[in-house]
Order: structure tokens, then sequence, then C-alpha cells
DNA sequence: GCGGATCAC
DNA sequence: TATGGTGATCCGC
């Protein structure tokens, strides 16, 4: 096991070097990820950063390992507990059925309370800060071009993205992968200008709509398919159309009968399209089988005027864990192996045991709490140093406020 | 209670 | 040269 996982790891080091930007994403089906990867690993070797991405690795690494170990005592704990056919009170093979059964009660709750009736409408603006840059600078069109800055990049068109360029990938990276990458700073005035001309579309047809964040909203028109008497998949591209004249902008769409399926159904034909799951038991259980956990998502909603909504779910580590300690990987198999995550993990963690629940929740109309904010805050990152002084000196709070009216300034000027 | 980890955009 | 900022939750000290 060892040696497998070793020597293909001396001969290709940038293989075992994960991060959050190289993974799938929309437009970046023909992507040599190989060579991406490759690359990564090349500009990133030898920094901070990638020393700190590999401490972390660790870290989880050993967090696989004790949760195999653990894993394998309640498996053996429990086939003793069958084969001598005695009712263990107490001890690792009782937790295993105390969490079965809980685990088996849930899934029949939430089957009951299943709910088809619904029908929800995720848009989503396609590489929305990227689309509204080209609207105001025609030159930009066909070109890669990303918004953002060497640092980080917010969000690259559709050309870039052929190169692997993407959200949340540094801006140097990105120039490495695609030296004639045009960059363009953001400008979230403009942002915002064109995300109220989307919602004003949004509202004509669910004045209660819930925006996640500039580019995406949930709507929910089943109340307007029963008044006019037609699909979601024709408000959908109703609402598509009414996008596109008020802004010149494209987005996608996902029609099903809950958010959290919307949502990853607008993901499907993206860009400038969209895709219905239809209000059947059938299609939806089907459908959620063979989904991948990376894309399970949790949903609490934010009264901040019926807005905002705050999304949780399965990112990057959960799923290492997941697929590597559990050997779980599709929705299905999270049913499946409910009473192990049950056994292995606490009670109501963000990812790991919400992931069985928000599975058979996307099963059903999810009702997320409202909840108010609890907290506001500010921070930035300094660039590497070792002087206490100038350390302490950032910590002062007139050099704090400051930096904070600064950054201010700077947001209200740049147009 | 608090710091650190995780997650989303 | 260079790897973000804001808000939230949960776990393990």
């Amino acid at each position: 096991m060892a040696k497998t996982e070793t020597s293909p790891d001396a001969a290709r080091p940038w293989q075992s070097y994960h991060t959050v930007y190289t993974n799938a994403k929309a437009g970046m089906d023909g992507v040599d990820k190989e060579k991406v990867q490759r690359i990564v690993y090349e500009v990133s070797k030898g920094s901070k950063f990638f020393e700190n991405e590999e401490r972390k690795e660790a870290f989880i690494r050993q967090k696989i390992e004790n949760m195999r170990s653990r894993c394998a005592k309640i498996t053996s704990a429990d086939s003793s507990h069958y084969r001598t056919h005695k009712t263990v009170k107490s001890g690792l093979s009782s937790s295993k059925y105390i969490c079965e059964t809980v685990a088996e009660k849930r899934i029949v709750e939430l089957e009951a309370t299943r709910d088809l009736s619904r029908v929800w409408i995720h848009v989503d603006m396609d590489a929305f800060y990227a689309a509204v840059e080209t609207l105001s600078n025609p030159l930009l069109e066909g070109k890669p071009m990303a918004v953002g800055s060497m640092s980080m990049i917010s969000t690259a068109n559709y050309e870039a993205r052929k190169f692997g360029i993407r959200a949340a990938m540094p801006g140097f990276i990105a120039h490495k992968l695609c030296p004639e990458l045009i960059f363009v700073r953001p400008d979230f005035k403009k942002y915002t200008h064109y995300s109220d001309l989307t919602r004003k579309v949004f509202r004509r047809y669910d004045p209660n709509f819930m925006a996640a964040s500039l580019d995406e909203a949930y709507l929910d028109v089943t109340e307007v398919c029963t008044e006019k008497g037609t699909s979601g998949e024709e408000v959908a591209k109703e609402i598509r159309a009414g996008v596109f004249e008020e802004t010149g902008l494209t987005c996608s769409a996902g029609v099903a009968p809950n958010r959290l399926l919307a949502k990853v159904c607008s993901d499907i034909n993206k860009p400038n399209g969209q895709f219905v799951l239809p209000n059947n038991r059938m299609a939806v259980v089907t459908f959620i089988s063979s989904l991948p956990i990376r894309k399970v998502n949790i949903l609490t909603e934010k009264p901040h005027g019926q807005l905002y909504l705050q999304i949780g779910g399965i990112g990057k580590v959960t799923e290492h864990i997941l697929r590597d300690a559990l050997g779980i990987s599709t929705c299905e198999e999270i049913l499946q192996k409910a009473s192990y995550i049950c056994a292995l993990f606490s009670h109501s963690t963000s990812g790991l045991e919400l992931s069985p629940v928000s599975a058979q929740d996307m099963l059903l109309t999810d009702t997320p709490e409202v909840r108010l904010r609890k907290s506001i805050s500010n921070e930035r990152t300094f660039s590497a140093t070792g002087d206490e002084t100038l350390l302490y000196r950032k910590l002062d709070p007139f050099e704090v406020l400051k930096s904070i009216q600064a950054r201010t300034l700077k947001k209200s000027t740049n147009s």
C-alpha cells in the first residue's frame, strides 16, 4: 500500500497537491488537468503557502487514519455481536445498533414528509463579474480574461477557463497558465447595478425570491405555474430571456421540487442553459443516487428582507475524509452507510453528520431556519514578516482605523 | 469560552 | 513579488 502510493508520487509529485481550484467546474471539460496540476505545483512548491497546505494535508491524513481504525473496531464488534446473537447493552456494537435505529427512523420520517408539489428555480449568472466587464468593454470579447489581481482571481471568463483558470486561483498562477490573460480590477458598484437589474426580473415571478449572492437567486414559481398554466421549464426560459433583455447578460437555471436540487440542476447545462428535474419521486431518487457528495448543500435563511441565504455543505476536506475513510462518494452511499456516519461523527456537524441528513432532505422540501446576523468582522492579510514591533503596530487601534478607512476610500473611488 | 477548521460566495 | 474577505457553525480544548 505504502509502496504503490509512493512510487507514482515520486515520479509525479504534483498529483498529491490538491487545491480548491483544481476540482471540476463548469466550462473546464476539455482542460488538460494533469498539465494544470503540474504547473500549479511547480509554481507553488517551496512557498510558505505550500508548506502550510502540506501541514494541513498531513493533519487530514491523520484524521482519516483515526477514523478508519474506529470504523474497523465498529465493524468487528458488530460482527461478533451477530455471531453470538447477544444483545450487548454497552460498547461499540450497541452504539452501532442505536445509530442504525436512529438513521432508519430518520429516513422513514423524511420519506413521510416528502413534498414534490413545489416548483423551485435557481438562477445563476454566467461568469458574472467577467460578463459585466465585457459589457462595458467589448474589446475583451473572446479573449481570456479574469476579474481580480495577481494575488487572487474572483471570476474567469470561459475563454480563460479553457486554460484551467478559475475563481479562487491566484493571478500569478493564472498568468503562468496563460500569459496573454487580461486582468481587470473588480468594480462592485457595477456588479451591484447589474445585480439589481436581474432582481427586477426575478421579482416579477416571485416577489419573495431569495438572493444567495449578487449573481444567484432562488425563486418559488409554483403559483406562477398554476395561474398561467405553464411548466417550470417555460418559466425558466422566460426568466432567462427577461434577464438577457434587461442586462445583455446570460444566465443558467435549474428547475426542481426544492432549492437544494434546483441549485445542483442550474450547474448542469451551464453556461446559458437550463436543466429540469421533474416533480416525481423516481426521477428525484435516481438523480440523487448518483450525485457526488460534493454537490450536497445545506441552506439557512437570513431575514434581511427575505433576501439572504446562507449555504454550507460538503467541501474539499469533508469529501476527502468521507471518500478515504468510508469509501463514500455518492449520495446513495451516504444513505447506505448512514449508521456508520452516525456512529463515527458527533451529533449535528456542519459537514459530516449533516451530510446524510441533508442528502435525505434533498428528497423533501427544504425548510431553512431563519437566523439573525451574529457577527461583523474585518480582516486583512499582511505581507510575510518576522518583525514583531511592526505586527504590534498593526494592532494599534489607530492604525487599524486608518487601514479600514483606506480600504473604504479605495472602494468608493475605483470606477 | 475560545481558537481553529471548514464552507460558501 | 504574489495564495482574499465576510459571515457562520461546530469541535476539541
